[in-house]
RNA sequence: CGGGGCGUAGCUCAGCUUGGUAGAGCGCUUGGUUCGGGACCAAGAGGCCGCAGGUUCAAAUCCUGUCGCCCCGACCA
């Protein structure tokens, strides 16, 4: 299958549990992150992931803590059909050009029997339908009948759903054929009303990447070369992985009336006039579990913030003496249930109690890699003092702690916000030390080019970062760029980014400092 | 879709140049010794060598085609 270049071991070197280290081959690391953490693995269909039980309890956590939060912003759920004509994509001229290339497309409705026993479509469909790309025309045409009056706005919905997208090139969480999403769709009676919501989700998703993922992001607004095809203005949160290469974790829409026009969303406003709604679109994928792994995680493994981990605390019982094994377990479970009862983060706290019969070190590895945050180990000694043996997953592994049994159910809640705190501010000061501010285009292609040059077809060494630099968003000045640096302009950010002076790339006048990385 | 690498046991790979009907390590099963720790000893299970053609007495090995995977680009959440 996979044919990974396996860094030799050399006796010197610590031993890791992932093997190869994020330094010598990233991109491979990232792989084994996701196989040694048992998160998910390719599927028979090209470019498609299956997505095994822990990965898929990340995903579940972050849709339960996000879905709350639209709920709390007023939105509701709704489901829509996997397939679009085809003539509903075609409403949307930048929208068609955008996703034409990339749509798989529904021809025929039933198999009949060939020779050799090979099964040959048949029932040719009158109209093609195309497995959504993602929704705003299928969702633009029920809205279209549900709004009549500007009573009816504004309309606030949201819908988690699978969606396809024919990339050439795929890599697990990160771009997948198809892959799992929240896309909200609203329409509003203003314009200053939709941008206001385009702006809210922005924030919500920001504070969910900051504040339960504990990756932080840049808010920013998308170039014309990097918008979303229909749009009027992109939104994005963008965030630096641990190979600086940014990460478009979130992107909230401004729609305008273009999709309003295109299918007809229109309302009679208090005056009796009929006007076109205008519409917002916003999303997140299972993309996050790539960013939440790629922000995190280190040679052991899998590091997971408390907030969305799919255990808070595995329990470890040391069961290798037979005839205390047994009250070994009872203290355990007991243990279990009473940190069961507590809550974090507004959810029960979730608890594992490992007695499987593998080797203890085995388990404590295995444990490590899925990254936990927090790792007890309960033997007959701590029970005599009844304590535990406690271990965090964002310290050395080595690293373990008495501590007092009353202790730790009393403090648990404070030592996970502290583990959830320092991984954001890790991954803060991990941004900072590569981000810099960028004044000329020979400092800029310095900053992007690799000390050693990669031999053919090898990665080159992590270099770069987050380069900030005055830009007056010259489309051709970007692609020339894009060509020659393989970077691009992630965003403009919305914060402190007012700071006039001579375009980097153009040498005209430019009133902010754009953001510049390579991107996956 | 272009360039490169590669498909042999669950995993990582050797064998292929010089065709002669399949190997290692890890993992797995069982037994034993260990064990607050990714241990050791012994026995054992497990593969029509990606798939399809062709050459040949004989193909994992040679030839052709095809499918798939990984890396680097282009495209993108």
């Amino acid at each position: 299958m996979s044919n990974p270049q396996q860094a030799p071991q050399q006796s010197s070197k610590v031993q890791t549990a992932v093997t190869p280290t994020r330094s010598e081959n990233y991109a491979e690391w990232y792989q084994q992150v996701i196989k040694a953490a048992d998160l998910a693995e390719s599927s028979p269909v090209r470019g498609c992931m299956v997505i095994k039980p822990w990965g898929y309890a990340i995903w579940e956590n972050i849709q339960r803590v996000l879905d709350g939060m639209f709920k709390d912003t007023g939105h509701r759920n709704a489901y829509f059909p996997l397939f679009i004509p085809l003539s509903f994509l075609e409403k949307e001229a930048a929208h068609v050009e955008g996703f034409a290339k990339e749509c798989a497309v529904v021809t025929h409705h039933r198999l009949t029997a060939g020779p050799n026993g090979k099964l040959i479509p048949t029932g040719e469909l009158e109209e093609p339908l195309v497995v959504r790309p993602t929704s705003e025309t299928i969702i633009g045409a029920s809205f279209a009948k549900w709004v009549q009056s500007y009573r009816d706005l504004p309309l606030l919905i949201n819908q988690w759903a699978n969606v396809v997208r024919w990339e050439m090139r795929t890599r697990l969480f990160l771009r997948t054929t198809e892959f799992l999403w929240q896309e909200g769709h609203t329409a509003h009676a203003t314009i200053e009303e939709a941008q206001v919501e385009t702006m809210k989700m922005l924030d919500v998703y920001a504070d969910f990447a900051e504040n339960y993922m504990a990756m932080p992001v840049i808010k920013g607004k998308k170039t014309e070369a990097e918008k979303f095809p229909g749009a009027v203005d992109t939104y994005c949160i963008e965030a630096m992985m641990q190979d600086r290469k940014a990460l478009q974790a979130g992107t909230s829409h401004f729609l305008g009336q273009n999709f309003a026009k295109a299918s007809d969303i229109k309302f009679l406003d208090q005056a009796g006039v009929l006007q076109h709604a205008w519409t917002t679109s916003w999303g997140v994928s299972t993309r996050l579990v790539g960013g939440l792994i790629m922000t995190h995680s280190d040679d052991d493994g899998l590091i997971l913030p408390p907030r969305l981990a799919p255990a808070h605390v595995v329990i470890l019982p040391v069961l290798h003496k037979p005839e205390v094994a047994q009250q070994v377990m009872t203290w355990c479970k007991t243990l279990a249930a009473e940190l069961k009862q507590l809550s974090y983060a507004g959810a029960p706290i979730r608890v594992e109690l490992d007695d499987r019969d593998i080797r203890g070190g085995d388990k404590v590895w295995n444990w490590i890699k899925k990254g936990v945050p927090i790792r007890i180990e309960v033997g007959p000694r701590d029970i005599e003092n009844d304590s535990v043996f406690m271990a965090r997953r964002d310290k050395p592994h080595k690293e373990k702690v008495a501590v007092k049994r009353g202790e730790f159910v009393a403090t648990i809640g404070t030592i996970l916000d502290e583990m959830q705190n320092a991984l954001h501010a890790r991954a803060t000061a991990e941004r900072a030390a590569n981000t810099q501010r960028v004044d000329s285009m020979k400092d800029l292609v310095d900053f992007f080019t690799p000390k050693n040059a990669p031999k053919d077809n090898e990665q080159p060494e992590i270099h770069g970062g987050f380069a900030l630099a005055r830009c007056a968003l010259d489309v051709a000045a970007e692609a020339k760029l894009k060509d020659d640096l393989a970077v691009t302009v992630r965003c403009i950010p919305l914060e402190d980014s007012d700071d006039p002076g001579p375009c980097i790339l153009t040498g005209k006048p430019a009133t902010k400092r754009v953001v510049f990385a390579k991107s996956y």
